[in-house]
DNA sequence: CGGCTGATGACAGTAACTGTCATTAACATA
DNA sequence: TATGTTAATGACAGTTACTGTCATCAGCCG
C-alpha cells in the first residue's frame, strides 16, 4: 500500500496528513500531463494514495479543484470594494480592486500560464471559469450596492471591470513584454474608456 | 407503444417525422414540469417516443436542447455588425446588431422568460449560457476585425456589448413596465457609457 | 427485383457523482 | 485503565450522462 510506504513513520495522525493538498497536486500534475479529459478521478485518487470518494469529499467536482481558489480572491476584491474611498467612483473602485489583486497574481505568473494552458484545452473548464467570474460580478456589484450604488449601475461597473480583467488577464498571459497584470488592466481599462465614449 | 398510437396514419415516411421537435418539446416541457435535474434523457425519449441514444444523436448533451438556436442569433449578429455603416464605431456597430435581434426576441416574450426561468434555477445551464454569450462575444470581435478594428479594441467592444445585452435582458425579463428589450439595450448602454466616462 | 441508404433501436461499456454503512486511530471522559 | 465518541477514510452498490458498435428495415433507385 502506498499510504504505508509514503512516510508513515513521519504520520501524526490517523492518516498521511494534508489529503486535499495531495488530491489537489495529484490532480493539477495529471490534467498537465495527460489533459482534463484524459484523466479519471481514479487516477488522480491512486495518486494521491486516495480513493474516488475521498475526492468527492474534497472537490465537488473534477474540474473545482481548478478554481476552489477563487473563492479567497473574491472576498479579497469585495473587502477592497468596501473599503474604497468614499471619493472613488463605481468603476475606479472595483478597477482599483481588480489592479492590487492583480498584483498579486505577479509571482506565479508560470503557474497561471500552465493553469490557463489547461482550462484553455477543454470546453468545460472554460465554462466553470465563465460561472466563477460571474459570480465575481455579481459579488461585485453587491459591494457596490453597500457604497449605496443604485442599479443598473453597480452591475454594470462590476460586468465592465470584469471584463477588463479578462481581457487584461489574457493578454498578461500571452504577453513576452513583460508588462504586469496592474498595468495591462490600467491599460485594457483606458482601451474601454476610448471604446465606449461618444464621439 | 406510443410510437405507433401517436399518428401512425399520417405517417408518411418509415418513422413519425421531426423527431429533433418532438424532443425538443418533450425536454422543455419536463424541463419546465419537473426541473432540469430531475428529467433523464430516457424520459425526454420516452415522451418523444424515442431512444435515448436518438436523443444525443441530435443534441450534444443534455443542455444543449436549451440552446442550440444561439447558433442562428450569432450568425444574424455578424453579419449586421459586417454590414453595418463604415461611419459606424465599433461599439456602435455592436450595439445597433444587438437591438435588432432583440427586437426580435420581443414576440416571444412569454417563452423567453419561461426559459429564463429554467436555466436560472440551475447552475449547469448558466454556465452553457455564459459560454454561449461567450462565443458570441469572440464571433462579434470577429466581425469587428473584418471591419479593419483592431485589439484590443474588438475585443472590448464585443465584450462590453455583450455585457450590456446581458444586463439589458435580464432587466427586460423582470420587467413589469412594458418596456421592449431594444430599449433596455439603449438604457443600458446609455449607462455603461456613464460608468466608464472618466469625471 | 435486389441492393443501398439513412434513421432508428438494442445493447454493452465507461466514468462522474451520490448514498450509506463499516472501520478504526485518536481523543475525551469516567 | 476502560469505554464511549468522533472524524477521516474505505467499501460498495447504485444512478445517469454519454459513447461505440452493430443490427434492423422501409423506402428509394437502378
Amino acid at each position: 500500500m502506498s499510504v504505508a510506504v509514503i512516510g508513515y513513520d513521519r504520520r501524526v495522525g490517523r492518516w498521511e496528513p494534508d489529503a486535499r493538498g495531495r488530491l489537489e497536486q495529484a490532480a493539477l500534475a495529471l490534467y498537465g500531463e495527460r489533459g482534463f479529459e484524459q484523466t479519471t478521478v481514479a487516477d488522480i485518487a491512486e495518486r494521491a494514495g486516495l480513493t474516488e470518494r475521498t475526492f468527492f469529499r474534497y472537490f465537488a467536482d473534477k474540474r473545482e479543484v481548478l478554481f476552489w481558489g477563487a473563492g479567497r480572491l473574491q472576498d479579497s476584491l469585495v473587502s477592497a470594494v468596501v473599503g474604497a474611498p468614499d471619493s472613488a467612483a463605481p468603476i475606479d473602485a472595483v478597477i482599483a480592486a481588480l489592479e492590487a489583486a492583480g498584483a498579486s497574481f505577479q509571482e506565479g505568473r508560470e503557474r497561471s500560464v500552465q493553469r490557463q494552458a489547461v482550462i484553455t484545452a477543454n470546453a468545460e473548464l472554460q465554462e466553470r471559469e465563465l460561472i466563477k467570474l460571474a459570480k465575481l460580478a455579481s459579488a461585485l456589484a453587491g459591494a457596490l450596492h453597500r457604497r449605496g450604488v443604485r442599479e443598473p449601475t453597480a452591475s454594470l461597473a462590476a460586468e465592465a471591470g470584469i471584463t477588463v480583467f479578462r481581457v487584461a488577464f489574457e493578454r498578461w498571459i500571452n504577453d513576452t513584454s513583460g508588462r504586469d497584470l496592474p498595468q495591462h488592466i490600467r491599460e485594457s481599462f483606458d482601451e474601454l474608456k476610448t471604446v465606449t465614449a461618444g464621439r
